[in-house]
DNA sequence: ATAATTATTGCCATCGTTTGCAATTGCAAC
DNA sequence: GTTGCAATTGCAAACGATGGCAATAATTAT
């Protein structure tokens, strides 16, 4: 299934609408391959029709984070960056403190940890929602910050 | 050794100053026997002395995280709450999702996880920071689906 | 003690984000 | 098509947080 379809379906289950701008923060989101700032977004964004309000671009990812299509990423220092992860299998999210560079990997390594939680502290964790500071792996023997541009080793997501 | 005593070592380590302000916000975290919110942190400040400005209790939270002496959680929807470790062992924190409530656990069930991280990404994790989303104990067995539907809904007032 | 140095403060402007509200518009029913 | 209703929008104002800057004040040297 397709980010549009199951977006629409997701709409169309919670009586929301289907309106251009969504459709328009939709498509740009699939332009961008990787992460993405709400200057980026709202840039493309209005290229496309600069009628487009900022604050209907929060609105439309905070709609998206809840259909658990985008995900957001808390870098620090007031930067925030979301993510089109679509109907894709969900994974955890490495984040280099150093250089914000964001690595998805697969959950599973998480889930014996994510077993442990649960049985000593009766906590679920939610896996999906899960960022995991720390340095990767070129920032790790670096005294400097690097240049490293925010790449993500998987394809852009379905749909 | 005490957080003061501790505090007061870095300052002149650094090259730092000691000043009312300072030790004001430090004593409020002090009473503060949990999570606070800056809000909560500032009000108490301003009992002491109304000329703090609520600028230098952010600069002041900044200079107590540098020194690891208090830890900031974000608690997601613009909700950030602060808390006083001072000179205790590092723990991880799980973060309710629900109800806001934060857990400190032990790190060591999180190391056999880190140490794969790192073989199989290279990922030097910082556990020290990792806050971990999910569901506490008391929230677990009730439906959680409400939060996100009512946000949604937010258009309509009074639902 | 006094003066010099410079970290720190309070004030204020600004930034990014959110929210209230009237106007608009999507959608369904007719 | 037209209508009615409620979700959605753009605007503007509000909000929390941050940064620049001149004045202040904590420390050091004299």
């Amino acid at each position: 299934m397709s980010c549009e379809s199951f977006f629409i379906e997701q709409l169309q289950k919670k009586g929301f609408r289907l309106t251009p701008q969504r459709e328009i923060v939709l498509s740009i989101l699939h332009q961008m391959d990787s992460l993405a700032s709400v200057e980026d977004i709202f840039a493309k964004v209005q290229a496309v029709s600069n009628a487009v309000d900022i604050s209907t671009v929060y609105r439309t990812l905070d709609l998206l984070q809840d259909f658990n299509l985008v995900i957001s990423i808390d870098l620090g220092e007031n930067h925030r960056v979301f993510k089109l992860v679509g109907v894709e299998e969900p994974h955890l999210h490495l984040v280099c403190v150093r250089c914000d560079a964001v690595i998805g990997v697969d959950i599973h390594p998480a889930e014996s940890f994510a077993a442990t939680l649960m049985e000593k502290n009766g906590f679920q964790a939610d896996l999906t929602r899960l960022n995991i500071p720390g340095l990767c792996e070129n920032c790790r023997g670096q005294k400097t910050r690097s240049i490293t541009v925010n790449k993500l080793n998987h394809p852009t997501p379905l749909g």
